[in-house]
Order: structure tokens, then sequence, then C-alpha cells
DNA sequence: AACATAAATGAAAGCGCTTAAAAATACTCT
DNA sequence: AGAGTATTTTTAAGCGCTTTCATTTATGTT
């Protein structure tokens, strides 16, 4: 393969006015430069990254720290963050697992974005420290090398339980994440907020872990004591298609006898029947916030913190607790 | 940043026994070893990869270079590609775009596996000349350094087309992807191939692009010169997606006036209403296979190409051809 | 023509690492 | 003890590029 060298040689030119020319310097003579750009093409030269990352001491990609690639919300985030990456030169690469705490300290990428919780917040401090640019996607970080880009997680759990006390529900059973989790810590929290200010309303917890099988189990558990209609709330759609899954292979009715409602507006959600109440956000947008904001805090610019709001999806997998239409036993 | 100077230095040794002690050559005594380890964890020293690339020559890491992120489907691939990179020392990196063409000319990544349709067969084979590995998803090339492993898309389209025929049905709408899909071709043949020992089936062929929105249109046409029932094969379950909820609109049943089935056993398939028919096969097989056999090809290991096979999953959505079952009119 | 000044090119160092080969040290054996 | 061998460490070159600084060449001024 070519190098500079080579053209250098057949340019009959130093390797430096090679590199000077190849990277467009108007140190050089625009005859030369010519002369020096059509040999590189003949040559079918292109520069070795290596050897420019380690000299420029910068690589021009950045890294995206998945948790794993499971389900279409993350090719909506990355298309999201491939839009704000556009013509700034830099290159996204999107990894999850082990190999990815390799990226930052071997200098593979130039900044990251993160949303990963098995990165803990002490080892992303300890790289913010190092210099490294990082966004923040799943947790709170005050770094100055550090930025985030949260979900407005609170607003949106707010919205589903007043949904379901405004039908009239009375009785709600939550399914939380995992315990570590960020999203599920403020999604919970608001939920609480919420009942704190409705007394009368019975509230029963359960641990989930944000996967369909948790969401399935919780039904399953729901579904052995099922005595009376009842709301359930769980904190990620994943979950509330577990949940609904299972329940079909029940006499329980979801919309009727159990009002449903998740969170993230995942593709299938549209799909269950009944449509699944949910709470939606832009993940296109989200992606695309991220970048940019990692992008910024590259060049040095100031950042503001930015915050994705939400919306509330209705969908019949929710119904009116009409105590009424529940009259045959179980 | 420490790099091995600043270790070579606290230890008072040089540099060449600390590059030897961190790579766990016999060549240094133990106790040296351990000092220097020592040092280097204390220092918190991690290699540079870019000094270390250029002067190996290599990088362990592979790319995998999609033509997009969307959906279900590529989150299960690269779980699969993952699982066959375990403990062999190579990370693996997924990437979409214009950007994706630079990673092998600049020696970014050490092979690649290949399902994306903006590389053309001869950019590939250029790849190739050069030395470069190859393990391609989505077409048929020969050459010593590229592997393939291909779905049995011929297989799959009989399976679909029989499972039709068999039923009774004698009007058969197939809807395909874009023209230069090497996947849409295989698939196309083989409907023909089945079609040709069925001389009295009645069959039209409509030009889609593997998209819901192509799907969709093509339910739009069908659905204008409606007159009688009939059955559909898309090419992929994206479009038959797109046209079960165009069609969900009309007052054309799925599974009555039209079957339905797709190809590719997307997640949502099992959702719909009733359950799309579909060809199914393994992801994550196709994901393992594909990194298993870019190792080996890069490991100089002569390897057999493989082919990944495929099941037909029945579904609701389509149904026995009973003129009788269609007498009101539309 | 002699000089100052500007423009174009080249020489050389160095980014952080690996590794072949030379040098230094330790260990055998007569 | 000293030659010979095996073991441990160091020297030094080089991977392909960028960039500072020195050098050469062209341009303008008197």
């Amino acid at each position: 393969m070519a190098n500079i060298k080579d053209i250098a040689k057949q340019a009959g030119v130093s390797i430096s006015t090679v590199s000077y020319a190849l990277n467009g310097s108007p140190k050089v003579t625009a005859e030369t430069s010519a002369r020096i750009l059509a040999i590189a093409k003949e040559l079918q030269y292109t520069p070795n990254a290596a050897a420019r990352n380690l000299k420029k001491q910068e690589t021009k990609v950045i890294g995206v720290f998945l948790s794993d690639f499971n389900g279409a919300f993350y090719g909506e985030l990355l298309q999201g963050m491939k839009e704000g990456l556009k013509q700034s030169g830099y290159d996204l690469v999107a990894c999850s697992g082990k190999q990815s705490h390799r990226l930052l300290p071997q200098r593979m990428i130039d900044g990251a974005i993160v949303l990963d919780e098995s990165f803990s917040s002490e080892e992303l401090l300890k790289y913010a420290d190092l210099g490294h640019k990082l966004v923040v996607l799943d947790r709170d970080l005050n770094h100055p090398n550090v930025n985030q880009v949260l979900l407005d997680n609170k607003a949106g759990a707010r919205l589903a339980v007043e949904y379901l006390i405004e039908l009239g529900h009375r009785k709600l059973y939550v399914v939380t994440g995992p315990k570590g989790s960020f999203d599920s810590r403020q999604r919970l929290q608001a939920v609480k907020q919420v009942l704190s200010r409705h007394p009368h309303i019975q509230y029963i917890e359960m641990e989930g872990d944000f996967t369909k099988a948790s969401g399935a189990l919780a039904g399953l558990q729901i579904a052995q004591h099922f005595s009376e209609p009842a709301a359930v709330f769980c904190l990620n759609d994943e979950m509330a298609i577990g949940m609904y899954e299972y329940l079909t292979t029940t006499n329980i009715r979801v919309g009727r006898d159990i009002s449903l409602i998740g969170f993230d507006n995942i593709e299938i959600s549209q799909y269950t029947q009944p449509r699944l109440a949910t709470i939606d956000y832009s993940k296109q947008k989200w992606g695309w916030l991220s970048s940019e904001q990692l992008l910024k805090l590259i060049a040095g610019e100031y950042v503001e913190h930015e915050r994705i709001y939400v919306t509330l999806i209705k969908g019949d997998s929710v119904g009116a607790a009409l105590s009424s239409h529940f009259t045959e036993p179980f």
C-alpha cells in the first residue's frame, strides 16, 4: 500500500511537501500540489489512520457505548446521532460489552456517548479527569468534561400515573426496572410523588429488570392474585409487552380488567391489540442532540444540559375503571 | 497519560524491557516484570492503540458494515457476531453510511463483515486484492480473501410459494425488493422457478424497496383493483407489515380476502393480528457464523462457505383459498 | 547589480510502541 | 580462573505521518 514516501519519491519532492499538498496547505504551489495529488490518486493512496492518529493525538471518531443492541430502539438513536455528526468530519462507531471499556483509555476515540450502565460513574469521572469528553444519557454527572442529555423521566411517569388516576383507577401496580437504573429510579420517584397527592390509591410495587421476561413474570404474579380491576404501569414498554403477551394467555382482558401502560413507545407497542398506552419521545432527536453536544464539548464550547421532552400516547390497553364492568368471577 | 517511557524511567530500565514485561515475554525476569507491572498499574498505564497499530500493522478490531441501524434485525445479528468473537481478542465496531468506506483503506480495522449494498462488489474486490479479509452477507463473491455466509433465500421463497399454492391460491402477487438487492433477486428467482411448475397460477409482480412504505403502497395498488381473493408474497417482512397496516384501513381482510406472507420473521411480525406468516432463520447464528468465518480467514485457515437454513412459519395472515368464502361484493 | 523580502520546498524530529540484534550480566564446566 | 554458554537487558531502528525550523528559490526595490 502506497504511503507518502512513495508519492514523494515518484513526484521528486520531499515527504513534507507531499503532506502539505495532501492536506491542502497554501504553502505549496498549485502546480506541485496538482502533480502530487495526481500521483496520490494513481497510487490509490489513503492515509494510514494509525500514523496520523499517533501524530495528531486524535482520531476523529467518536464512540457510542450501548449496553446491548437489542430492539429497534438503538437503531433510531444511532440514526439520530449520525445526523448530528454530518459534516463534522467525525465518524461514529457503536460498541457494546466489555470491549467498550478499552476505547477511551487506549485513545481509539476522541469522545463518547454513554448509554450503558456497565460503566460505573466512577469510571466515567476518571476518564473525564483525564481529559476525555463525554455525553451521558443514563445518569447525572457533574464535570466540566461531561455533558448530559436526559429524558424527562419524571414528567413521563407523572403523565402516565395521572392518566390512570383520571380514569378512576384506585389500585396501581408499578413494575420497576433494575435497581441500578437511573431511568427506573427517576420514573419511580415521580410515581411516588404523584401518589403522595392521592393517598387513597392502593399501590403495589414489583421489581422487574426492563426485560420482556420480567414483565411476563410480573403479569403472572398479578394474575395469580387477581381479584379486581387494576392499573399497571410498567416502567418500560419492553416489560409491558411481556406482560401483555402473558395476559393474552389468561382470561384477563387488557384494557378492561387490567389497564396497562408502558414507557418508551417502542415500535412493537403500536401493534399490540389493543394498542399499548405509553410515553413517547423522539429517539432520533435524543441521538442528534447528544452528538451535537459532544461536538461542542470537544470544540471547547460552553454547553447547556439538554432535556428530551415526553408526551403521553393513549391506547386502548388502558380503560376507565368502572367496577360495574367487572362482574363475572375468575 | 503515562506511556512506557514514564514506566521505564520510574523502574530504572529501558523502554524495551518495559514493553517485553507488559507483553508477558519470557525474556524478562519474574521480579523485574513484577516491578514493572506494579509501576504500570500505579501510573494507570494503558497502551496507546495508535502507536501499537502503527507498529504492528494490525488493529485487532473488525468492522461490520450495515446499510442502516433500523429495526431490531441488526441487533440480533450484532449480538451473534459478538458471540463469535468472544475470547478472540478482537473487538467489533458497527458502522453505517459513507464513513464505513474509510475504515478498510485507512487500516482502522483488520477485516470486515459486509451487509451493505452501498458497497459495490468492485470496491470489495479491490479491498480483497489489497489483502483485506472480508465476509459478505449480501452477495456472491469469489475471491480467496472473501468468504460468504448466505441465507438460503431460494429455499425460503420456495417454502412460501408452495405453502400458498397448497392452500389453493391461484392468484399471486409478489412485491420485490430493490433491483440491486441480492436477496430480492434470489428470492424472486425461486418464486419463478416454482411458478414454472404451476403454469395455471396468475402471477403479478410489483416493485418495492424493502421498506414499510413501499409495502403499504403495493397494498394500496392491490386494493384499488381488488376483485377476488389473492395471495401476496412480500419479499421481506418490513413490506408485509406495511401492507398489513394499510389493509387494516380498508375492508379487505388479511387472512381471508388476502393471504399475506413475508420473509425474515422480524420481531413485529408476531404481533400483527392475525399473525404474519413468514420465513424464519436465526439471525443470531448468522452473525455468529460470520464472525467466526472472518476470524478463520484472518488466521489464514481454509474455510468452507456457509449457508443459513430457513423454516416456514405459518400464520393466520394466510388462509385457504376457498372462493365460496368470498361472496360479498366490494 | 546588489540587496532585502517573500514564497516554496526540504531536513529532521518525534508521536508511542515493537522487535531484531548487540551488549551486559550471570551461570557452567573443565 | 577463564573460556564458553545461557540468560537478562539495552541499543537502535522504524512503523507513516505532521510540523517546526532551516534552506533554497523567486520576486521586487533601489
